[in-house]
RNA sequence: GGGGUCGUGGUGUAGCCUGGUCCAACACGCAUGCCUGUCACGCAUGAGAUCGCGGGUUCAAAUCCCGUCGACCCCG
């Protein structure tokens, strides 16, 4: 992987960069659909080429589950299984941790698991994070990290931390493909000096990127943006810096203007499913019954499939009627809008706007939203 | 013409026999909100029935009695 800053804005933090990988090249700030299971849902491959992504992150625990990554390696590596070509990133699956909580034990060495699908007991180490990761063959691989829920007390926090930056070391250790970059992952709870140390620790190890971990896990708006604004300074200019699981359309802003160069978030995808959309006014529950008779598309703005042929009344039939081409409209239109976000942010920066930009990003959203 | 069963929120039901704890419960639906390194899940909150109608018994009736209307069934 090779990373290049094109254009750094002047008055923000903002940088228009490029990734190139074995499967092609990830402008930046971008924005990175989740497809945990070897699938963006809803959404076949050709659909997000046409979208514009240009990489997806795939999840080393739920593919080690299921089919298995010794499978995925045997069938050709992740790309070749979910014949996609272009680049991939896969998390540890130490968001995991988090996530399944209930049936976790976190020691030195690593974490104990009970499957979320049969009940069946695993055992991720950092080593084993990686090994899954280098069968999987993604072009980005993440290190193996606690993330810790918030609140949590500091001495938590500073442990967490701790045990964190072992195991990254012991990531980097035990690397054995080449083809394929390692991200270090920054954590420390919502603790300034924790972060801090957690960046300056994580900087020595020599990691080809850098991301920022625990955020947006209940924290208020203010909290997080202070973690930004504390450790995005420090990080190194010449590495792609990636704030895992962030998140709204506000949070990418903000974090593009800090110097954030990856986004991923299954915000788009997962809310396209529940029926929450996003457009340029603001979020739209299509269940509402006040599109029952809304002829119009759900952002004029759009020019999405789903914007050009359909209207916000059929959208939201198609919603409570549980149609699967709900899930399927939906998603395009998110992720589009997700995308199209970025592309719009990645120009912006190109042209120096980008504090025009931001007012008039949130300036549409004023008034005329949907009341939250 | 005779006999029977049933009528409870939008839908389907529970409660009725053994009247009070039912200004009525449950499911689905509906309404509003939530969802941030994903079980196409889930969660929270809310609206909605004078228990077909009328009368009676009783301190008290969705519940017992009488009448009546309606739906369905059986016999003729």
């Amino acid at each position: 992987m090779k990373f290049i800053i094109l254009r750094q804005d002047t008055a923000t933090s903002a940088r228009l960069g490029r990734i190139s990988t074995a499967h092609g090249e990830v402008t930046t700030p971008a924005f990175l659909p989740v497809g945990t299971a070897g699938s963006v849902k809803a959404m076949t491959p050709a659909e997000l080429v046409d979208l514009g992504v240009e990489m997806i992150l795939g999840n080393a625990y739920h593919l080690y589950l299921r089919p298995g990554s010794k499978v995925v390696a045997e069938l050709g590596g992740l790309h070749r299984f979910i014949s996609w070509k272009r680049a991939i990133l896969t998390d540890s699956g130490g968001y995991q941790v988090l996530s399944h909580a209930k049936l976790r034990k976190v020691t030195e060495e690593g974490v104990s698991f009970q499957s979320h699908l049969d009940g069946s007991l695993h055992y991720i180490s950092p080593e084993k994070s990686i090994e899954i990761q280098e069968d999987l063959g993604a072009d980005i691989i993440m290190a193996f990290d606690e993330c810790i829920q918030y609140p949590a007390s500091y001495d938590h926090a500073r442990d967490s931390l701790e045990r964190t930056l072992r195991w990254a070391e012991r990531c980097r250790r035990c690397q054995r493909r080449t083809d394929q970059a390692l991200f270090g992952i920054i954590q420390g709870g919502f603790f300034r000096d924790l972060r801090e140390r957690g960046a300056k620790d994580l900087l020595r190890l020599g990691f080809e990127g850098f991301a920022l971990g625990g955020l947006c896990v209940g924290e208020t708006k203010e909290m997080m943006l202070e973690v930004l604004d504390t450790v995005l300074p420090i990080l190194p200019v010449e590495k792609p810096r990636y704030l895992m699981g962030v998140g709204t359309p506000e949070d990418l802003v903000e974090g593009v203007i800090r110097g954030a160069d990856l986004f991923d978030c299954v915000m788009p995808t997962r809310h396209a499913r529940t029926g929450c959309l996003f457009t340029s006014f603001g979020r739209v529950i299509i269940k509402n019954a006040q599109y029952v008779r809304d002829e119009g598309p759900l952002d004029p703005n759009c020019s999405c499939y789903t914007c050009l042929n359909f209207s916000r009344a059929y959208l939201r039939y198609l919603f409570l009627a549980g149609e699967i081409l709900s899930a399927r409209l939906n998603t395009i239109h998110n992720l589009s809008y997700y995308l199209t976000l970025m592309r719009d942010l990645r120009q912006a920066i190109m042209e120096g706007r980008v504090v025009e930009f931001r007012e008039r990003f949130y300036s549409l959203r004023e008034g005329v939203c949907n009341p939250q």
